[in-house]
DNA sequence: TTGACACCTGCAACTAAGTTGCATTACACT
DNA sequence: AGTGTAATGCAACTTAGTTGCAGGTGTCAA
């Protein structure tokens, strides 16, 4: 875990820009987490030890780490919040569930490969990345 | 095309409520475009001809026309507005292309049934709906 | 055809999420 | 320790959508 966080944070000196307090923070978040945030969330994570975080901060924070390929934005359906989840794990997608508002990874089986395959040779359209969620019922509130 | 013009105003009138003027002509515009519209889209689409329309009347109608399933909210992965659909079609995804963001329809061969009962089976949550758009370039832009 | 009532509409003011400009602070390197 | 640039904080702004309320209009019954 921690291993992962040097990893990451090598990543970013390693390309010249500034390990501050507040970046080495957002990334613990992530980490910690291991779940899409949004910048709210990561505010409010930040609060307790670290009260004078603003928010424009966070927000050009995750713009930073977000064109470092170090997070990557997802948008959940019905939400109007951006979120962000650490990028560079496994490719996976996500059930969310409508009572209690949990979110768990899925990683599915055969993957959409050949459905991409098949679209581009009849409509030409080249699928560079997809979003795929799941919506629907937990186990502990079927 | 007028058929079903027809068919979703005798729903709505069929179900007690009124047919206003803007009801019907928020309608019409999603009858001509077929494609996912967001509130200034359809604000857009009415002006020339009527200028009075009010951006309130049309996030009510849409809310009105979502609440009775006759169209359906939609989110774009980066995008930040609310879209919305005709309900009632085939069961489709959306192709997005990221050059000149034309959107176009695909209905998918195996579609995520055996995934949703794969994921039931092996986490207990029970998916009622999933979300899936494919980002790319369109046949034109590549 | 008219009247009445509930639904619909428009306006203004508000909220939430995110963005921008600018002055100040603090990393990291010498 | 000093310096330059990246990072930060504050305030003001933007965009998308929402709410309260007063007034208007479609529909149904008489």
């Amino acid at each position: 875990m921690d291993t992962e966080l040097d990893r990451i944070l090598s990543e970013i000196t390693g390309r010249g820009f500034r390990l501050t307090r507040v970046r080495r923070a957002v990334v613990e978040v992530f980490l910690q987490r291991g779940l899409p945030l949004s910048a709210a969330d990561v505010i409010a994570a930040l609060r307790p030890g670290n009260s004078s975080i603003n928010k424009t901060t966070i927000y050009r924070e995750l713009a930073f780490l977000e064109e470092r390929g170090i997070i990557k934005e997802i948008r959940f359906l019905h939400e109007r919040v951006k979120r962000y989840e650490l990028a560079g794990g496994e490719h996976h997608h996500h059930l969310i569930c409508v009572k209690c508002r949990k979110v768990e990874d899925i990683v599915l089986e055969g993957d959409l490969e050949e459905e991409e395959q098949r679209i581009l040779e009849s409509t030409g359209f080249r699928v560079l990345n997809h979003s795929l969620e799941f919506v629907g019922l937990c186990q502990g509130c079927r």
